[in-house]
DNA sequence: TTGTGTTTTATTGCCTCC
DNA sequence: GGAGGCAATAAAACACAA
């Protein structure tokens, strides 16, 4: 035993002698508190009447004990949080570079279609003249690459809405992958490999 | 050996519950 | 108001690199 004061407590200070628990003690509370981490006054006072310890001394163990436990398990939840965000920004980061490249594709796709449009109204010899300009109420991220409202397949609208929607709500674009689009779409909201030209 | 960081035991002060 | 719990902290004991 320790040298105590009335107390029940060591005071170092004052001439006690603190000393660590042996490893009998460390493991009868350690198996004491994987039954019970709040355990009974009475039940305190028997273990530390068999452990040769003051019952405030079992008092505080359990206390600190419990505060360790604690912060083991908020370590813990913090590691399991950290890991899951981790895994959920990854795929956003892929998601992003995939709406890039899908973004990139649009615009080809568009230029193509301006292109042989143009041929096409060149070898008819009409124009549209300044007064029939085509409805472009569409701004997208990239407004030189312009598509005439009319006509436009509705399916290729949704695309455009999606782009519409820019970065703040980028995650809208997996419930608008939903809409079909005569095969075009098919399966692709979440592959680039539908493009190859 | 010693300086430094970590762990463990103990204290203090505040809060809640009965 | 006393008992017991918790958070914050002190300080001794320990581990370990330089």
């Amino acid at each position: 035993m320790y040298p105590v004061e009335e107390d029940g407590l060591l005071h170092p200070g004052k001439g006690g002698n603190r000393r660590r628990f042996n490893d009998a003690q460390i493991q009868s509370l350690e198996s004491m508190f994987e039954a019970q981490t709040r355990p009974e006054l009475r039940v305190k006072q028997q273990l530390a009447k068999n452990l040769g310890l003051q019952p405030r001394q079992v008092a505080i163990w359990f206390q600190n004990k419990r505060a360790r436990s604690k912060s083991k398990q908020i370590e813990h939840d913090y590691r399991k949080l950290k890991m899951s965000y981790d895994a959920l920004n990854s795929k956003l980061q892929t998601l992003k570079q995939e709406h890039e490249s899908l973004l990139l594709q649009l615009q080809s796709l568009r230029k193509l279609t301006e292109e042989t449009g143009d041929k096409e109204t060149d070898e008819e010899g009409t124009s549209l003249g300044t007064e029939e300009k085509p409805n472009c109420t569409h701004q997208t991220s990239s407004p030189e690459f312009v598509l005439p409202q009319t006509n436009r397949p509705e399916a290729e609208t949704g695309v455009l809405n999606i782009i519409d929607t820019g970065e703040g709500s980028f995650s809208s674009i997996g419930e608008k992958c939903e809409f079909e689009t005569d095969g075009f779409f098919h399966n692709s909201c979440c592959s680039s490999q539908w493009w190859e030209f």
